[in-house]
DNA sequence: GTGAAAGCGCTAACAG
DNA sequence: CTGTTAGCGCTTTCAC
């Protein structure tokens, strides 16, 4: 079967072009016999409309950009892309979009893909991860007023549309329950200080010890990159200065601490406690289950595809900024369950935010 | 600045439209100073094409689509998905292609994505991940001389081109690596029936328990369907036939059959050994460290990607058929290497496809 | 080696 | 409500 075009299908109808066409894109403007008769040939010849065509014509491709910058593609192992894009994809399937999935490796990716993703013709529009190099990219986009959100808060203060979790809120929160739960030398172990997610997790770190009136002493805070080898080494760092509790920006660091806690012979959660960060399904089954920040990815992705339908389809001015909240998910590994066992007072140890127990 | 067209180029230029477009095109027909001239041009003015326009014209969108069907988008989770995808995006980048990403989750989506992708204009050629519900799908892309490859080997032999590890080969390997080091009652725990990786990775284990002259015990075979979970419970049902040995279709159920082990107080491998199949980045940092079928995944996409532009470049036929090596890699978990401390005769146990030690 | 001209298949005024 | 017409920005014969 030959493709056919709209013409094809206008003289089968015995109608015009316009008509097939008003019919395709639902216009109101057609008799509705006229439109069931063109739907009917529409559906039994098996017509679809050419999306090249179509693009060119309306100067709308109906395709979105996911753009994953280098210091993250390589993190595509990490869960929380492939989820991200998951959520990103659903909703694109269900607006009728198309993904344009843009890795971004290497500078010669960068230069071969960012002209021809930053001009009209290709997309609609973008959603970009940010990132430390991201920033050069989001000004000329800015500048261009091309639809853009950014996943993640960017660096620098550019006026654009972005997409967030709470990290501050959702750290002071999981900071302030280890608190609560008695412990007085609690350490944290950072994600990426060159990643906005790593920043603000720290910060609400350090803001739930302030807000307890303690000094933040900078020896309990380890850097980390978000890898499980990372979370170990800066477990290895922490463990000689005792803490009793540690708030680790990602599960995955969190598993590499607690095998770095289990190699030194300590238990978790009796002699030292931890709270993660993503809830990542594995931390729920894994040997110690943390207690962890569970973060809304699959639906972070579909709300930055409606933001930015959004911005498509009403400007991109002025900028939405969308900050969506976190929950704390209590398992074992925080020592909760352990001091609690009755669920009331659980309970009441949680009088802040949302929290779930597992 | 207002999107440019091959016609303003030209202008500027003082040239043709045609002989803009063949510089763009690197036509040969070009003299060299104009060529340079136009050159100039396009670079101080920051020209690129219209994608639209172009893949109107030229019937070329240099756009593939990789179409993961509903059964495997769940699986997103696990890391095999997102690794092909990497592959597949960045052989994508190599080779100046635009991938476009498809999770086809619902009946829904199915309907919507289908039509859109399988007729000229949007996508120059599909990727597909072998799945059970792709069948039909699979059969009308042949018949309409679409271009296509599919990942994994599909259920019904389509005159499809495809690529696949050998997994038959694989999991005989491993399972004569068990044999070798003499252990007698080995089990499997295989991946869901419904899969050609489950179904051969089965087949190579059966085979070798013949070719050791022994005869397939069924009782020692657990069905799983490649999660953590059903790891776990196979291992359950396993436990009391008191195998020596175990080959697991997936380091992701290898993990949740070691759980199960280790929750019945036993060692790994002291009382019972594993080999599982993938080399995920935890196999190496696990608490045992895991021997384990290492797949090329990411070469794997971009084999595939290559392929699938071949098809492109020079007809569907004859179909295509590529078929990757696998490679076992001995770490902790077959008690390899407590038996043979001795590397050298460690060597002479792998006398066998390609092996590595780790 | 270069330019003119005819589409690619569709949308979107505009006129009726 | 419907058809006619003029493009969208590019590629690709076809003359010269």
């Amino acid at each position: 079967m030959p493709n056919l075009t709209l013409e094809d299908i206008a003289k089968q109808a015995g109608v015009s072009r316009s008509t097939v066409s008003r019919v395709v894109n639902n216009n109101p403007n057609v008799n509705e016999n006229v439109r069931k008769h063109v739907q009917d040939v529409i559906i039994t010849t098996g017509y679809h409309p050419n999306p090249a065509a179509r693009s060119l014509a309306s100067q709308r491709s109906w395709m979105i950009g996911l753009v994953l910058p280098r210091s993250v593609s390589n993190f595509f192992i990490d869960p929380y892309f492939p989820r991200l894009t998951q959520g990103v994809a659903l909703a694109c399937n269900q607006y009728n979009y198309t993904l344009g999935l843009f890795l971004v490796e290497t500078k010669e990716d960068e230069k071969r893909i960012f002209p021809r993703i930053s001009r009209k013709g290709l997309l609609d529009g973008i959603l970009l991860q940010t990132a430390p190099m991201s920033d050069n990219f989001i000004d000329s986009l800015v500048e261009s007023d091309f639809p853009v959100v950014v996943a993640g808060r960017p660096f620098n203060n550019h006026d654009v549309s972005y997409i967030d979790v709470d990290n501050i809120n959702a750290a002071n929160q999981a900071v302030h329950h280890l608190i609560r739960l008695g412990y007085t030398r609690i350490a944290t172990i950072t994600g990426r200080m060159n990643s906005t997610a790593g920043i603000d997790r720290l910060e609400g770190y350090r803001k739930a010890i302030r807000e307890q009136g303690w000094d933040v002493d900078d020896g309990l805070i380890a850097e980390g990159d978000f890898s499980e080898k990372s979370g170990y080494s800066a477990m290895q760092h922490l463990l000689p200065l005792k803490p009793d509790a540690v708030f680790v920006a990602s599960d995955t660091m969190a598993f590499g601490a607690i095998r770095a806690v289990q190699e030194a012979g300590l238990h978790v959660p009796n002699d030292i406690s931890f709270i993660g960060f993503d809830d990542l399904p594995i931390a729920a089954q894994s040997d110690v289950k943390l207690t962890t920040v569970r973060q809304p990815i699959v639906q972070f992705g579909a709300r930055a595809v409606e933001t930015l339908i959004d911005l498509i389809d009403n400007g991109t001015k002025p900028t939405r900024r969308i900050i969506m909240d976190t929950e704390l998910v209590i398992r074992d590994s925080c020592g909760a369950l352990q001091k609690y066992v009755d669920k009331t007072k659980l309970e009441n140890v949680n009088n802040y935010g949302s929290a779930l127990i597992y």
